[in-house]
RNA sequence: CGCGGAAUGGAGCAGUCUGGUAGCUCGUCGGGCUCAUAACCCGAAGGUCGUUGGUUCAAAUCCAGCCUCCGCAACCA
């Protein structure tokens, strides 16, 4: 049987359309399901939205609609834009689903009954025309940092969910796993600011507003949108209070919890904790991935520097977009990503390398061979180093897609991509075909095809489309991992297609000053 | 003194854990080639690795202080 494999990205916000920021996450996903799928896993991928909370019953108020005209709206949105990059996800979840709202009002229950959430008392400076509390340290001078009123020291009932409990479990499932939280710079982030410092038991309920699962119980109280969310995870599973599903049954525990830095403090103590108190196994891996930073700054609407994923692909083309943020950013730190990179990164990589490569290639086929793939009888000393790159490379993708070093990949990828162009150089086909050395060149030519069709298994997971394309050119079907190492797997006697430019070169300044223009 | 992260040629990044001639891609300059999308290949210039001090035969790397930028600080998610 298979092995399975189950990777999950966090579920979006659906409080403002996602930009190419939130849009990363997502794709780093996409390449690495489809790599693992590649290598044969039986792969489930989660996506979806987080559908509750009260900055979305704001929003939904201010633009004059219900929280579900919202919802449905933005949800709508977010896998519209998910579906333009061209992502392979299983299955699109919304906390909105009437079966998760269930399970989740019966976890809160059942975690009330046995004890771990109890009911108490929040307090907190709370800003009453604002409706809302602040800590100590973020309104130091007893000032609302809203409004700028002062504030008044009040008391609300809420539920409490005990965290202190569990805290020590959860320590030491991180000390005894010490793959559980990568990278390891955020590990220890976790580890000094939340967990030596002593949890504070966490309060998962509100009044406040409306907009969320109603506390089964209790229906002045909400449930606190991060158990809601978290729970996404399980709930659509089919897991329940009292049963499991068949695919809760086959695929939990999760391999892969993919999710943005900032929410690391959710997934590696909450989530942890209420899945110790439902006494189910935890996760095996949290990889908080860093942030796409729009030039130096964060991305935000007042700094009009926000970029969304569907402008850009409608600009570059999905496979640009997806190159870019699978290449560009770096596997710990925060990326940049301005339209010049993503120009410049298409136009040399994409283009230049591959593109170009490509396309040189099978012109030759067609002006020496009538496109026709000839049995290679001439092998050269020359040609092992490129056959060698080509039969090592499955190794090298994997020991860095192992580390979740997408970027990493890809060069290894490209590595052999750029190999092939220096191969052609040094044998000079159209030298050959000069001088009719017809063997050796169509030894040649096979090389180049072989070595273009092994290297594209690869490339797949990360430039499906670009792939697909390839592939085609090529007239083979034949896309299966363990095809590369016999360097033999392109068939004999098959016409390729016609070359087609895989990317259009971009004039930089022209493409600038148009994208000005519409804005 | 709240906690943490970052700083490396013009640009974007590796390298730091496990000290030992500073690496990659792009850009620039020079050369080669003509199969190809003015693409490809070769070569060169360009960095006292934020700063000050310490440890060491030896520091981008280890230690301490400082400067700048960024994130977090639990009721925004």
């Amino acid at each position: 049987m298979k092995e399975k494999f189950y990777i999950s990205t966090a579920i979006a916000y659906t409080s403002a359309k996602p930009h190419i920021g939130n849009t990363y996450e997502i794709v780093l996903a996409d390449a690495i399901a489809r790599y693992k799928r590649l290598k044969g896993y039986d792969v489930y991928f989660q996506t979806g939205t987080d559908e509750h909370g009260q900055k979305i019953e704001e929003k939904a108020k201010n633009a004059g609609k219900s929280p579900q005209e919202f919802v449905d709206e933005l949800a709508l949105e977010v896998r519209r834009i998910w579906d333009c990059l061209n992502t392979s996800y299983d299955k699109f979840v919304r906390t909105t689903n009437p079966y998760h709202e269930e399970v989740v009002a019966k976890i809160f229950e059942k975690l009330y009954k046995q004890g771990d959430i109890y009911k108490g008392f929040y307090e907190g400076l709370y800003c009453t025309p604002c409706e809302s509390f602040f800590t100590s340290s973020q309104a130091p001078d007893g000032i609302c940092p809203d409004c700028g009123r002062p504030l008044k020291e009040t008391k609300e009932e809420a539920y409490f969910m005990n965290l202190q409990k569990y805290a020590g479990r959860l320590m030491e499932y991180i000390e005894t796993h010490p793959d559980f939280i990568v990278p390891e710079s955020r590990k220890n982030e976790i580890i000094n600011n939340f967990l030596k410092p002593g949890l504070q038991d966490l309060c998962v309920s509100r009044t406040s507003f409306k907009w969320g699962i109603p506390v089964s119980f209790d229906d002045k109280h909400v449930i606190y949108v991060w158990l809601d969310a978290l729970t996404n995870y399980i709930t659509f599973l089919g897991y329940d209070t009292d049963k499991q599903g068949e695919e809760f049954k086959k695929y939990w525990p999760a391999d892969l919890h993919l999710i943005g830095k900032d929410i690391l403090r959710f997934h590696t103590i909450y989530w942890p904790i209420i899945l110790m108190a439902l006494d189910l196994p935890l996760p095996k891996q949290i990889f908080g991935h860093p942030w796409v930073l729009s030039g130096d700054d964060k991305m935000s609407k007042s700094k009009g520097n926000v970029l969304y994923a569907d402008k850009l692909v409608e600009q570059f083309g999905t496979d640009a977009v997806r190159y870019y943020l699978l290449h560009e950013i770096p596997y710990a730190n925060d990326g940049t990503i301005t339209y010049e990179l993503l120009i410049e990164r298409t136009n040399s990589d994409l283009a230049n390398v591959l593109g170009n490569l490509v396309n040189r290639t099978i012109s030759m086929s067609h002006k020496y061979f009538e496109g026709k793939v000839i049995k290679p009888t001439a092998f050269e000393d020359i040609d092992k180093d490129l056959i060698t790159s080509v039969r090592n490379l499955p190794e090298k993708v994997d020991e860095k897609m192992n580390e979740w070093k997408i970027a990493d990949a890809l060069t290894e990828v490209f590595e052999v991509y750029r190999k092939c162009n220096k191969y052609i150089d040094e044998t000079m086909p159209w030298v050959l075909a000069k001088e009719e050395k017809m063997e050796r060149l169509a030894t040649v030519l096979y090389n180049l095809l072989e070595a273009i069709r092994s290297t594209t298994i690869l490339l797949s997971p990360f430039l499906p489309e670009t792939a697909d394309k390839i592939f085609k050119q090529l007239n083979t079907e034949n896309r299966y991992l363990d095809s590369i190492q016999g360097f033999n797997g392109l068939d004999l006697g098959i016409v390729l297609n016609k070359p087609e430019p895989l990317f259009q070169r971009i004039d930089k300044e022209k493409k600038l000053k148009e994208i000005s223009d519409q804005n």
